[in-house]
DNA sequence: GTCTATACTAAGATAGAC
DNA sequence: GTCTATCTTAGTATAGAC
C-alpha cells in the first residue's frame, strides 16, 4: 500500500502482454484444428509459455476459446454495419465487398476460426447468429430491397446477395491452401480476387 | 478347404454392410469435428457398434478417415470433369453450377469433411490438390479461356470463375446452420440458391 | 465376429515449491 | 507469476474369452 492506491483489479502491463500472447497463439491453433482438435500443449508451445501458466491467465481452454469468439464477432460485423442506406448503392456494396475481402486477407485466422465454429454446428455462437447477426442482416436486407425497388440496383434476393459476398470473400481465407495449390506459384490470390470480385458484383448489380 | 475354393479375401455381405455402417457414422462425426476433434467412441456410438469392433474392420482411426477422403475426391471432381468443351458454353457452365449445388444439397457431410480438411491445411490431400485437382482445373480453365477468346462468354479469369462456383455452392452446405439462422424459418435455402445462382452466373457470363 | 477387460498415452486441470 | 510434479479423465489400440 506504499503508493496509497487501492488496486481494484487493473491488469499490469505484463499481464496484458501475456494475455495477448496466449490469445494470439490460441488463434493460431484453434483456427487450424477447431476447438476439440486443439490442445493446451499446442497453444503453450506456440505461446512459449508453460501449460500451467496458460491456466494462470485463463480459467480453462473453453474460456480462451470463448474470449476469441467474442472478440471476433464485433470485428466480423463491422463492415456490414458500415453499409450506409443514404450512400450511393453500388458504391456502398462495392465498398462492403472490398472491406470484407481485406478482412480475409489481413485476418485469415479469424475467418478460419469462425468457419470452424460454423462447421461444427455453431454450438457456441448460435445465439449470436439468430440474434445479433440475423437482426443486422435483416436490417441491411431491407436497405438492399429499397434500392432494388427504386431501380438503383438489380432486383435480387437480398439475403442471398449478402451470402454471396460472404462466400466469395471468405473462400480466399478459408480455402487458402486450395486456392494456392490450384493457382500454382507466381500468383497473388487476393489481388486477383479483388479485381475479379469488382467485375462480378458490378455486372450483378447493374439493374 | 471343403468347398475347394481358395478364399482370397472376398468380403462377405455382412462385412460389406458393417464397413458401410462404420464409414457412414464416421462421415457424420469427422465432418462435424474434423479428424483430431473426433473420437472412436463417438463413431462407435453413432454406428451402434463397439469400439473394438470398429477396429476389427479398420486398422485405425486414421484408416477410416483416409478411406472417406479417397472415396470423396472422385465424387467431388466428377461434375467438373463433365464440363464439355464441345458443348454450348453458358449451358455447360450453368449445368456445372447446378450439379455442384446438388452435391451440396445431397451430400453436405461430404462437403464439410472436405472443408475441414482444407481448413486444417489439407495435410492428407495436399498431393491430390497439387496434382489431380490442379491438372483438371487447368484443363477446364483452358476451355473457359477459349470460350472467352471466341466471345462466347465474358472475359473473366478462368481460375477465379471456377473458385466462385465452388465458393457459392459449397457455402450452402458448409455454412448451413448460419444460412438457416439468418434466413429464419419458412425458407428453402437450396431452392432459393438455385434461382439466385442461375441469375448471378447468367449475368456474369454474358459477354 | 463380437464382446469385456485392459494397457498405454495424451490431455485438461490443480497443488505446491520457488 | 512461473515452474515441476501430479491427479484424473478420455482416448487409441490390443489381448483374449466367447
Amino acid at each position: 500500500m506504499a503508493n496509497g492506491k487501492a488496486a481494484e483489479r487493473p491488469l499490469t502491463r505484463i499481464q496484458q502482454k501475456n494475455r495477448q500472447t496466449i490469445l494470439d497463439a490460441a488463434l493460431d491453433v484453434f483456427s487450424q484444428n477447431g476447438f476439440r482438435g486443439s490442445t493446451l500443449d499446442q497453444i503453450a508451445e506456440v505461446a512459449g509459455l508453460s501449460k500451467p501458466n496458460l491456466l494462470y491467465y485463463f480459467p480453462s481452454k473453453e474460456a480462451i476459446h470463448a474470449e476469441l469468439l467474442s472478440l471476433l464477432l464485433d470485428t466480423w460485423l463491422d463492415p456490414l454495419r458500415a453499409l450506409d442506406p443514404e450512400g450511393e448503392p453500388v458504391t456502398e456494396i462495392m465498398d462492403y465487398v472490398r472491406r470484407k475481402l481485406e478482412l480475409s486477407r489481413d485476418f485469415p485466422r479469424e475467418s478460419r476460426l469462425f468457419a470452424n465454429e460454423i462447421l461444427q454446428g455453431a454450438p457456441r455462437i448460435m445465439e449470436a447468429l439468430e440474434g445479433e447477426l440475423k437482426a443486422l442482416v435483416d436490417e441491411k436486407a431491407n436497405t438492399l430491397r429499397d434500392w432494388a425497388a427504386a431501380g438503383r440496383i438489380a432486383d435480387l434476393p437480398p439475403h442471398h446477395l449478402i451470402f454471396s459476398i460472404w462466400a466469395l470473400t471468405q473462400h480466399y481465407a478459408d480455402f487458402d491452401v486450395q486456392v494456392r495449390a490450384v493457382l500454382g506459384p507466381g500468383h497473388d490470390p487476393y489481388a486477383e480476387a479483388d479485381a475479379f470480385l469488382e467485375t462480378l458484383f458490378r455486372k450483378l448489380l447493374a439493374p
